[in-house]
RNA sequence: CGCGGGGUAGAGCAGUUGGUAGCUCGUCGGGCUCAUAACCCGGAGGUCGCAGGUUCAAGUCCUGUCCCCGCAACCA
């Protein structure tokens, strides 16, 4: 009986080109899928791109060209690395698609119908002087945290969602259903942190920025973009509110969305309450993927420590990325990759276990027999042996891949090219092939290597799919299907293709020289188009000389500093501003020592409005540079005196 | 005492219900020659973060403690 299978990816966000993190979402997924498909699952595999937001609405701006311009051109960008990388996605939805936009302003509307959504406001208390919103809980006494001055109540229109309404039905299922959220350890996180506090009702509309799905019965507000997001999985598949098609009917709800672990929030809280809210079925599982980090480090263009996947596939060809990919990542925590690590897993994986042993064994096929070979026909312990190595290392990989373990699946392939390898060793056909009393076990030896790099093709097909087609086309087989393998020796008579290596080994040494210069060169690209960049005003308005007197920069030392207590990155410090002490609060603790910093002349913004951090006053604002996500606090000569002033 | 995850050979990781500590890479030695200087075998290397406890028996269970990492809060 073929079950259906829906599975998605989340769609990426177009505000710039995705790098080899992003993509490896695409081809997990795809990887998953293609094992569904091969299990003859009736399936379908949906990606796409999310292509709203005040973020997309800047970069265009900054572009000189529409919103649509720019979202039309990465989303072009990326479409193209996914069918690069070989994804066999059988839809690509994007949030700016005219369908999806109408739908989703259906859904708004009825939720909003049902009393779900209502219009209220965004109420805070106003402090006039200090031109500050704050909310209850942040007054104190009734008057302005800051000033002390009386407030007064103001608000903004905008629309929310009554989530507390479905907060125990969610956790009722998250109860019933354990493995909705996976890995296990993220459904802590969600329940102890958002669930169990109580959900706040979520405002889902903005008036703040205009590149969205318009409000359609109120056209100034724009649909908050997880709203619009999250709704492409059901879109997709041809969701109304009004009647929905056959495909939405069959396909929902998702048996797996494969998600980034940084937003596995949106889809086990906000979603699934959107569905309740809508009557419809809640996706059976949400896998919340790890990272992949560059070595130890976040993977960040800043940082230039970015590796894209079509680039690293021109230089390792699109398997081997795959590989890398879905192999060195572990189910539950970050993976990494270096061109090292690239490399070494290329040589030792690809090249000597798998792509040696299929070379060495179709070539003496050719050797002993000219390629024709009589069906395998397992012949004492050691043939007995591999074949039950076979057979076991198939139901492991099987149970992997449905538990999502695909690293593990991957060694499972790997551990039988291995065994493969070794029956080589154990049966020695060299030998053998000198006395022609041997000819008909040779022959069956050989036979049973054939059937079993069969058995790891057949594997490798979710994961590789050129190779194991290039596998399949050496053995010269069409029994390349999962059922194949329930007997071993399905394969039948073969006469063998020509042999040719599957990935060459590589130069290590010579290869990284090579990317090393690739890199460089890509980097002083990034500069150049940085700077011509900058010569045009982006972003930030141009302010007059008056404007920037306004600001009162003094140089200041610091005398002490600790730590605020139950905070991670606050320090209170205590500074010499040339005139008096004074107080402020830098969220610089991560990155620096107490001892780093005392004694240190800094520059204050010394007439910034005094702000309450974590219950401590803060007098001023000490600058530091953004360095990838860390700061760098800009020291100042020990020479320079305190209360300076900076112009 | 906000919540959760983790600390196992040089590196990266497995270790189900407590019962001889494993895998890949690296390293050292041996074997083989079919093959992409590839393949196979063996050795060295671990007091399983630390300290207690339960047990005939603890990497595995309990308590305490140190360190890393997520989430939340916070980044003036």
């Amino acid at each position: 009986m073929a079950e259906k299978f829906y599975i998605t990816t989340a769609i990426a966000y177009t505000s710039q080109k995705p790098h080899i993190g992003n993509t490896y979402e695409a081809v997990l997924t795809d990887a998953i899928a293609r094992y569904h498909r091969l299990k003859g699952d009736d399936t379908y595999f949906l990606t796409g791109t999310d292509e709203h937001g005040q973020k997309i609405e800047d970069c265009a701006k900054a572009a000189n060209i529409t919103p649509q311009a720019y979202v039309d051109n990465v989303a072009g960008q990326i479409r193209s690395i996914w069918d690069k990388m070989n994804t066999s996605y059988d839809q690509f939805i994007r949030t700016t698609n005219p369908n999806h936009e109408r739908v989703v302003q259906k859904i708004f509307k009825k939720l909003y119908e049902q009393g779900d959504i209502y219009k209220g406001k965004y109420e805070g208390w106003y402090c006039k002087p200090c031109e500050s919103f704050f909310t209850q809980t942040q007054l104190v006494d009734g008057k302005c945290p800051d000033c002390g001055r009386p407030v007064e109540k103001m608000s903004e229109e905008a629309y929310f969602f009554r989530m507390s309404k479905y907060q125990d039905r969610l956790m009722q299922y998250i109860e019933d259903h354990p493995d909705f959220i996976q890995p296990e350890s993220r459904k802590r996180e969600m329940v102890n942190n958002f669930l169990k506090p109580g959900l706040q009702d979520l405002c889902v509309s903005r008036t703040s920025f205009s590149w969205g799905v318009p409000v359609d019965f109120d056209p100034k507000h724009v649909v908050y973009v997880w709203i619009d997001a999250l709704s492409n999985y059901i879109t997709a598949l041809g969701y109304d509110p009004d009647g929905s098609s056959e495909q939405f009917n069959h396909y929902w709800p998702a048996d797996v969305h494969v998600i980034g672990k940084d937003i596995l929030r949106f889809h086990t809280i906000y979603w699934p309450i959107m569905l309740m809210a809508l009557d419809l079925p809640l996706p059976k599982k949400v896998f919340g993927h790890p990272w992949m980090l560059f070595g130890k480090d976040k993977m960040s263009k800043s940082r230039g420590n970015v590796i894209y996947a079509d680039e690293l596939a021109d230089q390792f060809s699109v398997d081997a990325v795959r590989y890398y990919m879905l192999s060195e990542m572990p189910y539950g925590q970050d993976g990494a990759i270096t061109y090292e690590t690239v490399i070494a897993r290329y040589n030792a994986d690809l090249a000597n276990t798998l792509g040696n042993l299929v070379n060495r064994t179709i070539s003496m096929c050719h050797k002993y027999f000219d390629g024709a070979l009589a069906p395998a026909c397992p012949q004492g312990e050691i043939d007995e042996d591999l074949v039950s190595y076979c057979k076991n290392t198939f139901a492991s990989y099987c149970a992997n891949m449905d538990s999502l373990h695909l690293a593990d699946a991957l060694s499972n392939a790997m551990d039988l090219a291995r065994r493969a390898n070794k029956y080589i060793d154990e049966t020695t056909p060299w030998t053998l092939a000198k006395d022609e009393a041997n000819k008909d076990r040779l022959m069956n030896v050989m036979a049973m290597l054939v059937e079993t790099i069969r058995y790891i093709g057949v594997m490798l097909r979710p994961f590789m799919p050129e190779t194991a087609d290039k596998i399949f086309a050496q053995l010269n087989t069409e029994a390349v299907s999962f059922e194949s393998l329930s007997t071993f020796g399905a394969n039948g008579i073969v006469n063998v293709g020509t042999a040719s290596p599957l990935f060459a080994r590589i130069d290590e040494k010579k290869k990284l020289e090579e990317l090393e210069a690739f890199v460089a060169a890509r980097a002083a690209k990034a500069q150049k188009e940085a700077e011509k960049a900058e010569e045009k005003p982006e972003g930030v308005a141009l302010i007059g000389i008056d404007d920037f007197a306004k600001v009162e920069l003094r140089v200041v030392q610091i005398l002490s500093c600790e730590k605020v207590k139950k905070s991670d990155k606050l320090y209170r410090i205590m500074v010499n501003d040339g005139e008096k002490e004074r107080q402020i609060v830098s969220g610089i603790a991560a990155w620096y020592k107490e001892e780093d910093l005392i004694g240190k002349k800094v520059i204050l913004v010394a007439n910034l409005k005094p702000a309450k951090l974590r219950g401590v006053e803060s007098n001023g604002m000490l600058l530091a540079a953004d360095q990838g996500d860390r700061a760098v606090v800009l020291f100042v000569d020990d020479a320079v005196d305190c209360g300076a002033h900076i112009h």
